[in-house]
RNA sequence: GGGGCUGUGGGGUAGCUUGGCAUCCUACGGGCUUCGGGAGCCCGAGACCCCAGUUCAAAUCUGGGCAGCCCCA
């Protein structure tokens, strides 16, 4: 039989990441080493962000009530799910604030004082902080949350062309990121009802699990100047004409973390792509009666070596056994083991974590070897959740669900909302959106002629 | 928005119908023997979500609160 995949909880539990027991619906503890690898997340995003010249700021938590109210389309979207300061100790407050569901609309303000000339854009600035959702539905951790820590960039652009340039740099830098993170997924341009509140359009990144349902890890929105027209963003051009200014932002939260637990995961646990792993290998040192001095100095000039690569030495007072399971369930990438039979030998046994896969190298090779297991991991894994992501697309010319169960489905729609909310009940799914590619073909339910080629999973 | 279920050591559970010393696994602390895939033995510590009510007696019954889970729209 096959060996019961474990949840998502458990994994995150037994790896350490976070602790799941706190006493608020959709609000989770993290611990020291999901930080760390979080942090790890963080850090490539700002790396991206530094390339790509954006300037990081922080805005406040709090959005007094009157900020919040300006783009109606945007209130309409989040008020449902504002968390409201009403009180000041016993006062009650004038001015009610809010706790931000995302940060538009504390921003937005500034950006009108900012902004005067040509000269002043493109703006460029992100902001990595939590936001605040009151979610109603089931909350996961890493998934489904309250408290969400949020990537957001905002960009400001004197042309709709100039924040069409944004957009593309954006999903440039949602390619590294998830080439990184070993995680591929489909961009889909999403549908009009099921946009950015706000948005001219949004694309999201879907990544797919093995559980058969699509993950959004990423969101690209072009506003035009929807928000600047609420928000009185201008700037005056060369020849001193007043403008709108273009919009857009991008986000992501922890469900990239998310995502690539649910993807690599296997029946022991957490795998993690070499690159956020916090520790990268662990040399376990294997003790036999009478030859204790021999192992733990030859494991402890090993692990002298491999200290700046991110290695750690577990010389706690454990059977092997019982440390293989423990770091194979926190994800560490490469294993080193070492017994006398090594010690002899002027050699280790390595064992990578995806494959188990054990390979006797010496030790003059031992470095360099490590590098190019870490590099040729983070490729499998890219490649075999790719591989999966494909075998999963079917092709449908009707709306047949039994053809569409645990898959991502791709089809012709013309692109009325009609038709789009009839595939969606048909196939009990959510429409994802429309790809790039363009195909001719006639939509699966009008059979209107097309060249739209549209994405629909069950979603997360 | 509507309906249902559950809260027992750190984690997972038994017990609840029919009220009477709270079960087992795991993790944890100490000791000895061990160590190439979850070691063994001995000793130890640790729990009935909260508040009220019924009762000689409540994990068990009743009411309320809090928290968590599931299903439907």
């Amino acid at each position: 039989m096959k060996e019961k995949a474990k949840k998502i909880n458990e994994i995150m539990d037994e790896a350490g990441i976070c602790d799941m027991r706190y006493g608020v619906k959709g609000m989770y503890i993290w611990l020291p080493y999901g930080m760390e690898i979080r942090n790890r997340i963080d850090s490539m995003i700002r790396g991206e962000m530094k390339r790509t010249n954006h300037g990081e700021v922080n805005f406040p938590l709090l959005i007094p009530e009157n900020y919040f109210k300006r783009e109606e389309e945007h209130i309409k979207g989040f008020s449902s799910q504002v968390y409201w300061v009403t009180h000041g100790g016993d006062k009650k407050l004038k001015r009610r604030l809010l706790l931000r569901p995302t940060s538009e609309t504390a921003m937005y303000p500034s950006f009108a004082l900012w902004i005067r000339t040509h000269k002043d854009l493109p703006l460029k600035t992100f902001q990595i902080v939590n936001t605040y959702r009151y979610e109603t539905k089931q909350t996961r951790p890493l998934i489904r949350v309250r408290e969400i820590h949020f990537f957001e960039s905002h960009t400001a652009h004197d042309t709709f062309e100039d924040s069409e340039a944004q957009v593309r740099e954006d999903m440039g830098i949602m390619e590294r990121l998830g080439k990184k993170l070993c995680l591929p997924y489909l961009l889909n341009k999403r549908p009009e009802w099921d946009k950015f509140a706000g948005a001219y359009y949004s694309l999201g990144a879907d990544a797919y699990t093995p559980e058969g349902r699509t993950l959004q890890i990423g969101t690209i929105h072009n506003y035009r100047d929807n928000f600047a027209r609420a928000y009185n963003i201008k700037y005056k051009d060369e020849e001193g004409e007043e403008h709108y200014a273009h919009q857009t932002t991008y986000g992501m939260s922890d469900r990239l973390l998310g995502a690539v637990i649910l993807t690599h995961s296997d029946s022991t646990g957490l795998v993690l792509p070499p690159e956020i792993a916090p520790i990268k290998g662990v040399v376990i040192p294997i003790i036999f009666k009478g030859k204790e001095k021999k192992v733990m100095d030859f494991a402890e000039k090993l692990h002298e070596e491999l200290n700046g690569k991110g290695f750690v030495m577990d010389d706690r007072e454990m059977t092997p056994g019982s440390k293989y399971y423990e770091w194979e369930k926190k994800g560490v990438p490469i294993r080193i083991e070492v017994g006398p039979r090594d010690v002899d030998e002027n050699s280790v046994v390595m064992v990578l974590r995806d494959t188990k896969e054990k390979i006797k190298v010496k030790v003059e090779d031992m470095s360099s070897r490590i590098d190019e297991e870490l590099d040729a991991m983070s490729e499998r894994l890219y490649k075999k959740a790719e591989e999966l992501l494909k075998s999963r697309i079917v092709r449908i010319e009707s709306l047949d669900k039994r053809k569409a169960s645990r898959k991502i489905v791709r089809f012709s729609w013309c692109g009325s909302e009609e038709c789009g909310h009839t595939i969606e009940d048909a196939l009990d799914m959510s429409l994802l959106g429309t790809g790039s590619e363009r195909e001719n073909g006639r939509c699966v339910v009008c059979h209107k002629e097309c060249d739209t080629i549209a994405y629909g999973a069950k979603t997360y």
